[in-house]
RNA sequence: GCGUCCAUAGCUCAGCUGGAUAGAGCAUCGGCCUUCUAAGCCGAGGGUCAAGGGUUCGAGUCCCUUUGGACGCGCCA
């Protein structure tokens, strides 16, 4: 489907090559290159081209002169008559008026795309991989987990609606100390039946289990402290077929259960040990379930495990990249080469260190210091297996791999782009034809700044310490006010108005407030109304027609709302590219502005349903074309676009509290 | 100390590969509901784009320096 922006740069294309010709230019310049925006001043027409700079390069002409040599040949090209003006202005910008034709085509190009309309082949079916969330599967998510989460799943709808051949994962870190802790935390819970009913009974009141005194008996220091813990306890010792497994373990009233492996244990790690797993799969599915509330599923869930050859019919692939790695001297065994000579070399294991700064890699991916892989006692660390699991993202045929991380991680983004060029150049020393897939290049990673909590403008404490936070969940669960959709609503749109990069104040208080200063309400209203105006006209008897034309539309504010229409495909094309959901959000708020100006102004004398029959259909065409606009764009935020709202009025009138 | 990111209206933030007179929401002030949803609209005030220098036809945007803030520099994940 050729969409109006592609066929006006078409056209400006077709009008180089003219100029190419007639020997005004050197070189033709392909559409997709040919960049327009609307100007902000309506005085400088619909829309604006700087293309007249670049293509006077080397033609020893300015700008200006260039681009009014341009004008004719624009003329000439234009055979289907989509322009109506062209004026050189400043320094050399093209400003396009643009002719009826045109907005009338924007408007059924809208519908006849229909769900599909915004869509494009922007992203030529590249294959990305898209990785996030990515929690410890250690306890609940917390906001800064929903932002991501939001953002990664948004991405991938908006890349996948611009051609992108888009798998999401998240990405289990079941194995390592993380988990093993999680394990042995649980463990202490479910020996101590009468301490856990206790503090079940303590949590559920909304307050931090104490320590020491709420805890068990020899409860870590450093363990999992949240009242979760002992939840997840209690599940599993409800849990039959578990309690009756964990009975042959023996003695439950001394740790030596616990260090000695239980009789799933295949290798006697702790983190492999049948409680742990238990733990970290209740964890997980705790958080499939928070995020399935916002909408979000994976393509694949992808088990840390597996790369250890834990998991059934898998290898140690982790192991086997670590001795590749040495074998081509990308790692050593020893100290550190950067720390040489620093601190007096203690006679103790050696470990093995990824050569994380050496001169072969690019600069940029070039890390301060080279990183254990192996740790002295045999044991891979997180980053090991990180390796591994990049070097399976790009064997499985990957073109782009994209990750989300929180801004806390950035320190660890050059490290892991150095491994995969070391990766190319490992693959290039193997033989491997593919080698040249194996770059640094290949990984873009987003950071997702912090969220910060506030209620009515202040801040929400965190007791990180106690264990006591407020989780996703608790967020989710806050802001809900009507129905199941309007917590995800309002998550999702809040984060979905700021840039990864930037900082966020979620307010609790803003968020579940249904007025005004709730953004996502405006941008839903406005579907609403759109929706109950088209239900108006059919109630009349004026609903919209098949085979009905937009032709009737004069107004300046149609021009303007067609144009919007059009510029869906470019906006969607765009966040895919620049990998930004918010421009969505802010496009759609945008839209949304126009019309309801548009509505307003025109009440009195301007209707949508006319007793004209011709201009009530074509009104309602354009209604019916912003409705699909704005339908369209919630969707790939995940928001719902609802065709009715509850008026503010009843809503006060049922929640007074 | 080294490194990454950030700094735009009173507040929270947009600003598309560098483009024309830097925008929006909130807050403040003043208007608009007999008629398709007032969760809306119209208007007003509000700016040294942190500071200084550079690159060029043109810089909020690119480069350097300084200041201020967040984060990272584990045989944690």
């Amino acid at each position: 489907m050729t969409t109006l922006y592609q066929r006006l740069r078409e056209l400006l294309s077709r009008a180089c090559h003219l100029g190419v010709e007639t020997g005004l230019l050197l070189q033709p310049v392909a559409a997709a290159e040919i960049a327009l925006e609307r100007p902000r001043q309506s005085s400088h027409g619909d829309l604006a081209t700087n293309l007249c700079f670049s293509i006077s390069k080397g033609t020893g002409k300015s700008p200006r002169a260039v681009a009014e040599a341009f004008v004719p040949l624009l003329r000439a090209a234009d055979t289907e008559g989509w322009i109506a003006g062209a004026e050189v202005a400043g320094p050399g910008f093209l400003n396009l008026r643009l002719s009826e034709t045109c907005w009338n085509s924007a408007i059924l190009d809208t519908l006849q795309g229909g769900a599909a309309y915004g869509t494009s082949q922007a992203g030529h079916g590249e294959k990305v991989l898209l990785e996030f969330v990515s929690a410890n599967p250690t306890g609940p998510l917390h906001v800064g987990h929903g932002r991501g989460a939001v953002l990664g799943d948004a991405l991938g709808r908006v890349m996948r609606a611009a051609g992108y051949d888009v798998s999401t994962e998240y990405y289990i870190n079941n194995v390592g100390n993380q988990v093993s802790k999680l394990g042995e935390s649980v463990w202490h819970w479910l020996r101590a039946e009468g301490k856990r009913a206790a503090a079940l009974e303590i949590w559920s009141r909304g307050e931090p289990v104490a320590f020491p005194d709420g805890f068990p008996e020899g409860f870590p220091e450093d363990g999992y402290r949240g009242g979760y813990i002992a939840q997840c306890a209690q599940d599993l010792a409800h849990a039959g077929a578990f309690s009756e497994a964990m009975a042959a373990v023996g003695s439950w009233a001394d740790d030596t259960a616990w260090r000695e492996a239980d009789p799933a244990s295949l290798t006697g790690r702790a983190d492999n040990r049948t409680i742990t797993v238990k733990s970290w799969q209740k964890m997980l599915e705790r958080i499939r379930i928070d995020l399935e509330r916002l909408d979000i599923r994976f393509d694949r869930w992808f088990s840390e495990r597996g790369l250890h050859g834990l998991d059934a019919d898998t290898l140690d692939s982790v192991s086997d990249c670590a001795r590749r790695l040495v074998a081509q001297d990308w790692a050593y065994e020893g100290e550190p080469a950067a720390r040489e000579g620093d601190d007096e070399e203690e006679a103790g294991d050696r470990a093995i260190f990824f050569r994380g700064t050496s001169e072969k890699i690019p600069k940029s991916f070039r890390d301060s210091k080279d990183r254990v892989i192996v740790r002295g006692d045999g044991r891979p660390t997180y980053f090991a297996a990180d390796i591994a699991y990049h070097d399976q993202k790009l064997a499985r045929g990957y073109d782009r791999l994209i990750n989300i991380l929180g801004a806390d991680h950035h320190g660890y983004v050059s490290r892991l782009k150095g491994v995969l060029h070391a990766l190319g150049d490992l693959r290039a020393q193997e033989g491997d034809p593919l080698a040249a897939r194996w770059s640094g290049e290949r990984l873009e990673v987003l950071l997702v700044q912090m969220v910060a909590l506030l209620r009515d403008g202040k801040p929400v404490p965190m007791g990180k310490r106690s264990g006591e936070f407020i989780t996703l969940r608790d967020v989710i669960d806050d802001v809900t006010t009507s129905d199941a959709a309007s917590g995800r609503d309002a998550v999702r749109f809040i984060f979905l108005l700021r840039k990864a990069d930037a900082q966020l104040d979620f307010d609790l208080e803003v968020a579940r407030r249904t007025s005004m200063d709730n953004p996502v309400y405006y941008v839903q209203y406005g579907h609403a109304r759109l929706a109950s105006i088209l239900d108006r006209a059919r109630s009349e008897g004026k609903g919209l027609r098949d085979g009905a034309l937009p032709t009737g539309l004069h107004l300046d504010d149609e021009r303007e709302l067609a144009l919007l229409c059009a510029e869906l495909p470019e906006t969607i094309a765009r966040a895919a590219r620049s990998r930004e959901p918010h421009q969505v959000a802010y496009y759609l708020t945008e839209t949304c502005r126009a019309f309801h100006a548009y509505y307003t102004r025109n009440k009195a004398d301007n209707r949508v349903i006319t007793d004209d029959d011709a201009t009530t259909q074509s009104r309602l065409m354009l209604v019916a074309a912003l409705k699909q606009v704005l339908h369209n764009g919630l969707t790939l935020l995940g928001v719902s676009a609802p065709d009715r709202m509850v008026s503010l009025q009843e809503a006060g009138a049922e929640g007074s509290e």
